[in-house]
DNA sequence: GTACTGTTTGGACAGTTGCCCAAGTCATCT
DNA sequence: AGATGACTTGGGCAACTGTCCAAACAGTAC
């Protein structure tokens, strides 16, 4: 056999996938094409067909690696809040990094778009907010959250999405004005327990304008 | 002057930005292309580049007159609403007709999305929302809301569309599942007590904060 | 009738697209 | 040495794209 061939094939099956992630959002899920990703992955057009069976094969598999790694992330780093409370801030903060314009963003909402017309996709990607949605879901349970908690996940991972769009078309909304309504959906209090005059210097790291 | 021909002239415009807001849920924004609009629309594919420079020109003036009525009619409908439990119940209702597969949700999540490469899109598209959110926080604030008014409708406002989009994804996602979570967002009692025939025996008491 | 206007037609244009494939490289195996 | 296999190359192809345009088609005014 040739493994050292095999090796340099995975790596260019690598920067493909790379180069397709970051083509996505400058030029579209659809702009996105064979001679594109070639180009940016530096290598030959033809490439492209040897290791995918289409430019859809090759987005699908981009796509869904990125979002299943930056859920896993965001999941693991939810569950290590040890209160609600502190979980939804920390999501607020988390939230300002996303602008909706910014390419992760725009990757998520290229793919819930694409995925509309892509039975694969929309069941593969489905599977992985619903493993999101069990894992926050568990989270609040564990934290004592009464009620229906797979139905306040579900409202949480919709309002992530929901809060990110609107972002990316009114830049001014900013994430922290909205704690508020949010902690009162998991019935918390309006403010922190702490005087929000001086903040709690290890929870809140950059803390913007008014 | 020929006054039958401007006539004959409006008409055909009409039939072309109708004909963009019907295929734009079908092949995608960037799948929209000038042949396919004419045969939709039912004239020679000369006749876009007519009454329109470019198909994007097309599309943004098709989508904005879309969204724009889209919102009008939600805005107007939410404000008349006696109370705010009223409200958020009958935004749930209204919500189960846009199921994120359904055109009216493709055609926005696709504004969105063409808007962050589109300055003028983006900024006439955030101006209606912006006023739609407006209408929201007088509504609110009229209701007797206590709180902040602007930043709780930018959270129902971005809810709508996360949950849409959500709702893409997963089928089962029931809107009126989530009818605590966002009555709570509120400040609102868990439920109406008005069921419908099956008793939903989840019950969820759950208390406000002082 | 002729002149003028706004609208419509269907084809032409240069450029881009996805996908394919014969030929090539290069390390390994017999 | 030759054969094998994985990978790469660069060009070729038919199909499609946005945009343009000379010509035809109305209706109105003179």
């Amino acid at each position: 056999m040739a493994p050292k061939s095999a090796e340099r094939g995975k790596a260019t099956r690598r920067q493909l996938l790379d180069a397709a992630v970051a083509l996505v959002p400058e030029v579209g899920w659809g702009g996105v094409t064979t001679r594109l990703v070639a180009e940016r992955a530096g290598v030959a057009p033809g490439v492209v067909h040897y290791h995918f069976a289409s430019v859809t094969d090759l987005l699908v598999a981009a796509g869904l690696g990125f979002t299943g790694s930056l859920l896993d992330q965001m999941a693991a780093e939810l569950s290590g809040q040890p209160g609600i409370g502190e979980g939804v801030d920390w999501l607020l903060g988390e939230l300002s990094r996303y602008s909706g314009t910014d390419p992760a963003s725009l990757v998520v909402v290229e793919m819930f778009l694409a995925a509309t017309r892509l039975p694969d996709l929309r069941e593969r990607l489905g599977d992985q907010i619903g493993r999101f949605r069990s894992t926050v879901a568990s989270w609040l349970a564990e934290r004592g959250y009464h009620g229906d908690a797979v139905a306040a996940a579900a409202m949480l991972a919709a309002s992530i999405d929901g809060i990110m769009m609107h972002r990316a078309l009114d830049p001014g909304l900013d994430p922290a004005s909205l704690a508020a309504p949010l902690r009162a959906m998991f019935g918390l209090g309006p403010a922190e327990p702490a005087p929000p005059a001086v903040p709690p210097a290890e929870d809140i790291r950059r803390r913007r304008d008014s």
